[in-house]
DNA sequence: GCAAGGTC
């Protein structure tokens, strides 16, 4: 020690508690290292005497686990009906710590009031960075005199780690600003759509999930989401796969050696009479000569150092393992100590690892010990440094075993598999290579190519362990070149092109992946949710399908014109959280522009939702379930309710298009005020009235039909409900409120309430000045559109009103104003019952059943997008026409079967 | 009841 100053206390923190254990054990060079618990049972603090350049230091290290905070909205705007979702895009947000971590908080805030300083250890990514700015926050928050140092390191190695501590850094705001973005992003954009779609559809239709349909959420998230879209992507390109027929030309030769089978170079022919032509010209001088025989050192080489991708994919594909149940077993095996930590990116061994020594451990175990034993034989010649595989989170190494087990009591057979599938992983990686000799050999017949091809394994190596793996071979005889011979077989097969399979959980974790959707911590848990949220089945061969309502789901979005469901969205954030950290872009920039066009987005999509109920009525039944009052309905604050003074009143259009303001209390509170029957659209501003009391009073923007309020008054008027609003006022007295739900004349409708009933007065309908009725429900007049037009029930050319085909009711012409379909013409059912909906330029091919009669021009499942199958994937083989025996020619006509002649003669060729 | 990200 120099200096001998008066030692400081530091506090370290590491992200868990195995980073705690492994620095305070590096550190201290295990020499008084004391151990005490913490109020997390969990997160032990280890406590020795240290040297920081030349300052003695009393070192206590301790860990959190992982996030210390969660994101939350704030409480008024928690509840789903609390509030419109698309005010979540500007709802304020807070972060706090969840009940699971406040004993860890109070551990950190208990020892950072005894510390001079505080050093972060989290690991050296962004989320890392993050939480390392949690930790901050809680600490300084008790003891603002910390001097703040993060120590960087790219692995939990001795020299990374003495170097790390002696050179200690700032932390790097940028980095967690990232962070703060992505969670505040992922939240607003995860909580507006579920809320969205979960209360838009679930109690509309018949869900035949598993789960009660009223506790059914459907979910949207920016990972979730893409996911789903993978699969059902695939899905799509099969039921969209066209079956084209294809000839090949198959050549077989026996000798006394054995058979050896020639493929067509060409592959094979869509065109038939072109395959045809060329396949007699090779019955016609069949003789086949040797014209090229190459033999060639082929190499086979072991996988890369394991990482978590690949370790969720090898166990899918060799134990039909899910990447869930896998991560949960690895877990435990890592928990347990006998393999390294299981949630790492990194396929590379750091040049510092003792690899000998991992192998040594494994010498007495009686299936793989031997392989082990000839590993670490320098005669052997079977070591071979790992590959890098070019993947490095710089916090933790390749999965690996970490301690010997030839089994233990309480493992379960998956136990096993895992374990094994790491020890033969790790074995094969510092193997040498499967060595082969192929021999191809090519011959021509008739100016026709083929090839043929076999391979002798010369040397096996990390094949030996690696029993997952397999290497065909096949041995063809000996041929020399300009040898000839005459073809055994020489047929004109015909095949099938066929559909790719369904994506098998391995290739879904290859597709997220390469996408960048999730982390290699959380993959397996969006492909969990899509199966809990009932978007998506996998089969036993894990192949993945979607459901009816993921596919529905899907489709909706689709219909509108959104690439929710690609992965796009999530790379173009990721492109955002990079350049924060970079500091080319700052935090408040990205979440400006990327709520602002999530908005847009949002808002968008529900002035389309018709599509997400037409996709949906393609897959399920409308239900015949009450519609609740705060379904369908936009739901805007406007106040808080001066009768029960507990909750807000809100903004609502009942389902037949009424306005009202009611309280959320119900049925506790049944406060409500009803608003004019002449409105046509009203929304929620930000304005507050100025002289109602107690602010705030949100104002409202109306908008009345034209035709339903007298002539002297304004058809956009911004007005109050507090009280204070005569233009309101005036119009509820003359139009009357809620008067056209009764006058529907639908059994099912609610009787009106007596708030209802109170307010409905005497009216006299502005269309035929009759009084009695209200203009809504005047005889003369069909939804408001003009006064001269009488009802007719059989649609015609320019019609305004056609009977529904799925209730019976009438259905009216309106305009579409969505950004996608701006001036359409549809029609839609006015019972409120009925979503019934049609574009009218579909009209003709809409008459013959609902399910054709969606606005998506007659587009159902399975004729989406989708790349023809054309030579993506060869079907089986199938007629042969001729075959050649020995040197005697047997054929006949491909088209008509006489055996005097082949196909390019046929007199009924052209027939 | 909602997201995704850490981690036990």
């Amino acid at each position: 020690m120099s200096g001998g100053g008066r030692a400081i206390a530091v506090l370290n923190v590491a992200e868990k508690p195995s980073v705690a254990k492994s620095v305070a054990t590096i550190l201290s060079r295990n020499q008084g290292l004391r151990v005490r618990e913490g109020r997390s049972r969990y997160n032990k603090i280890f406590e020795f005497d240290y040297n920081i350049r030349g300052q003695p230091c009393r070192m206590l290290v301790t860990s959190v686990t992982g996030h210390m905070m969660e994101l939350e909205f704030e409480e008024r705007y928690r509840k789903w009906h609390s509030c419109d979702p698309a005010d979540l895009y500007r709802a304020p947000v807070r972060k706090f710590v969840p009940q699971d971590k406040l004993d860890i908080k109070r551990t950190l805030e208990e020892e950072a009031r005894r510390c001079q300083w505080l050093v972060l250890w989290l690991d050296c990514d962004r989320e890392g960075e993050n939480i390392a700015f949690e930790v901050i926050d809680i600490c300084t928050a008790v003891n603002h005199r910390l001097t703040i140092k993060r120590a960087r390191f790219s692995a939990l190695i001795e020299r990374e780690i003495h170097a790390s501590v002696q050179n200690l850094v700032n932390p790097n705001k940028r980095f967690a600003e990232a962070v703060d973005a992505r969670q505040e992003i992922d939240l607003r954009i995860g909580a507006s759509f579920t809320r969205f779609q979960t209360m838009l559809l679930r109690d509309a239709f018949v869900i035949d999930s598993a789960t009660d349909d009223r506790n059914l959420v459907l979910s949207y998230g920016p990972c979730q989401f893409p996911t789903l879209g993978f699969i059902v992507e695939r899905f799509w390109e099969i039921q969209a796969h066209e079956p084209e027929e294809f000839w090949t030309i198959n050549c077989s030769h026996r000798s006394e050696e054995g058979l050896a089978t020639f493929n067509w170079t060409r592959g094979h022919l869509f065109d038939y009479t072109c395959a045809v032509i060329l396949y007699e010209m090779c019955v016609e001088e069949p003789s086949a000569t040797v014209t090229k025989v190459r033999q060639q050192e082929k190499h086979k080489y072991p996988p890369h150092p394991l990482n978590t991708i690949e370790l969720e994919k090898r166990a899918s594909r060799y134990f039909r393992m899910s990447s869930e149940h896998t991560m949960k077993v690895a877990e435990e095996l890592y928990q347990a100590g006998f393999i390294s930590y299981p949630r790492t990116e990194t396929d590379n061994f750091s040049s510092g690892t003792n690899l000998h020594a991992i192998v040594q451990e494994q010498l007495e175990h009686p299936v793989w010990g031997p392989y082990a034993q000839r590993l670490l034989e320098p005669g052997s010649g079977l070591w071979r440094n790992p590959s890098n595989g070019g993947h490095d989170d710089k916090a933790h190494p390749p999965i690996h075993p970490t301690k010997f087990s030839a089994g233990e009591n309480n493992w379960s057979q998956d136990h096993h598999k895992l374990y094994e599938l790491v020890v033969r992983h790790f074995l094969a990686c510092v193997s040498q290579p499967a060595v082969g000799a192929e021999t191809t050999v090519e011959i021509d017949i008739a100016g026709e190519q083929f090839a043929a091809s076999g391979r002798v394994i010369i040397a096996k190596n990390y094949l030996d362990v690696y029993r997952f793996e397999s290497w065909g071979g096949s041995v063809i005889p000996t041929y020399l070149p300009g040898q000839q011979f005459v073809p055994t077989t020489l047929t004109l097969d015909s095949g099938v092109t066929r559909p790719p399979p369904l994506l098998s959980e391995a290739d879904l974790l290859n597709c997220m992946d390469k996408a960048g959707i999730g982390t290699d911590a959380t993959m397996h848990d969006h492909i969990k949710k899509l199966l809990d949220r009932f978007y998506a089945t996998k089969d036993h061969n894990t192949r993945f399908s979607p459901t009816n309502l993921g596919e529905a789901l899907v489709m909706g979005y689709d219909d509108m014109g959104y690439k929710l469901w690609k992965p796009n969205l999530r790379s173009m954030m990721e492109f955002d959280m990079r350049a924060v950290s970079e500091g080319s872009k700052s935090k408040a920039e990205v979440l400006e522009t990327c709520l602002q066009q999530m908005k847009a987005c949002f808002l968008d999509a529900k002035l389309n939702k018709e599509k997400l109920f037409e996709a949906m009525a393609v897959f399920f039944e409308r239900s015949n379930r009450p519609v609740r009052d705060d379904q369908h309905a936009t739901v805007e604050v406007v106040r808080l309710c001066q009768l029960c003074k507990q909750s807000n009143m809100v903004l609502k259009q009942s389902r037949d298009g009424n306005f009202m303001v009611s309280c959320l209390g119900y049925p506790l509170c049944r406060n409500v005020v009803w608003l004019p029957g002449s409105l046509s659209e009203a929304a929620v501003t930000t304005n507050v009235c100025q002289s109602c009391t107690p602010p705030p009073v949100h104002m409202i923007q109306f908008k009345f039909r034209r035709l339903e309020i007298p002539p002297n008054y304004n058809v956009d008027h911004l007005g109050c409900i507090g009280g204070c609003d005569d233009i309101l006022r005036q119009l509820i007295e003359i139009c009357g409120t809620g008067s056209r739900m009764p006058a529907r004349g639908q059994g099912s409708t609610p009787l009106p309430s007596a708030a209802q009933r109170s307010t409905t007065r005497t009216q006299v309908c502005t269309n035929c000045r009759q009084i009695g009725h209200s203009v809504g429900d005047c005889p003369s007049q069909v939804s408001g559109t003009s006064n001269s037009r009488t009802r007719r029930t059989t649609p015609q050319n320019g019609e305004t009103s056609i009977p529904c085909s799925t209730c019976g009711a009438l259905c009216a012409l309106r305009t579409a104003n969505t950004a996608t379909n701006r001036g359409r013409k549809f029609y839609s059912c006015q019972s409120p019952e009925c979503n019934f909906f049609v574009w009218e330029d579909n009209l003709d091919s809409a008459t013959g059943g609902r399910r054709n009669s969606s606005g998506t021009s007659g587009r159902g499942r399975g004729s989406h997008g989708g790349t023809r199958g054309r030579g993506s994937h060869a079907g089986s083989h199938g007629s042969t026409f001729v075959s050649v025996t020995g040197d005697a020619i047997t054929g006949r006509c491909y088209a008509c079967g006489d055996p005097s002649h082949f196909a390019n003669a046929c007199p009924n060729r052209n027939a």
